[in-house]
DNA sequence: GATATATAGTTGTGTAGTCAAGCTTCTTTC
DNA sequence: GAAAGAAGCTTGACTACACAACTATATATC
């Protein structure tokens, strides 16, 4: 326990950082009727360079399963946040793509979710967060 | 989406990090049949002063809910892994050791757990790795 | 010292995900 | 161009949590 790595300490606050700013960021994003994952997939579709993107690329983004998505999606397009739209080279992919509906949810929802990680955030300077950020990209 | 903060960007990454890192050091836990939330728990109890501590002090640093931990620690026991000790001075509490057996068992996937988290992170410098773990202590 | 309130923990129920199996469509190989 | 395999997605069954309601004990107030 003495002989501990720093990368086993960043693993292990990582893990514990995360499960505390998804129950924070998650509390205020509810207030729009949504999750922290729900916004994450909205973050990345309104990012996605042509708007659409098929389940699998989304699931490997997110770090879910297949399933998972198919499960997270399906209430999301019954609440028209999100539309599903077909690829004509591809029969078995159905794209994804954030509806009208969808985008605004988003705009707002973004409103509260930037709101919540500056307050979180609040203990770090700019630049420390930029560094993070920068660092985390290379990683995996 | 232009107008994105840092922050936000931080409160993503860090949400999408953890996923993964969670899932390939969890996959290579389960060797040892426990859960990186068990390794956690055990990391925990290991590194406290008193070696026991309080459900209520363990849902806290997990960011769990009392019952989270409740149904967490049941197997645990079962298993011989951690141990129930009564507080004398407080009949509602039931403090939570880590067995014999649990610290051989601790002992061992640690070295699966050092090794997981050394191999994920060697995109990073020792100084790189430092420098998060000593930022991710001044959030929250 | 009796009553009111707060705290520690467990249990019932619901939700978000996983994995394994299956269906459909696409690709490759011969 | 038929058969075999791979890829995209969904469904059934299971796990790991959360939340709300409950029990039991402790603390505070009068």
């Amino acid at each position: 326990m003495s002989g501990e790595t720093v990368s086993a300490l960043f693993v292990i606050k990582n893990a514990l950082l995360a499960s505390r700013l998804s129950k924070r960021v998650g509390s205020h994003l509810s207030a729009h009727g949504i999750s922290l994952t729900e916004y994450l997939v909205m973050h990345y579709l309104d990012n996605s360079p042509h708007k659409a993107v098929a389940r699998v690329e989304l699931a490997d983004h997110m770090g879910m399963s297949a399933s998972g998505i198919t499960r997270l999606i399906a209430p999301m397009e019954k609440n028209k946040i999100i539309e599903k739209v077909a690829n004509p080279r591809d029969a078995r992919q159905s794209l994804v793509r954030l509806s009208k509906t969808g985008q605004r949810l988003y705009g707002e929802a973004s409103i509260s979710f930037e709101h919540s990680a500056n307050e979180l955030l609040r203990s770090l300077s700019q630049n420390q967060q930029e560094k993070m950020v920068e660092l985390y990209a290379k990683v995996v």
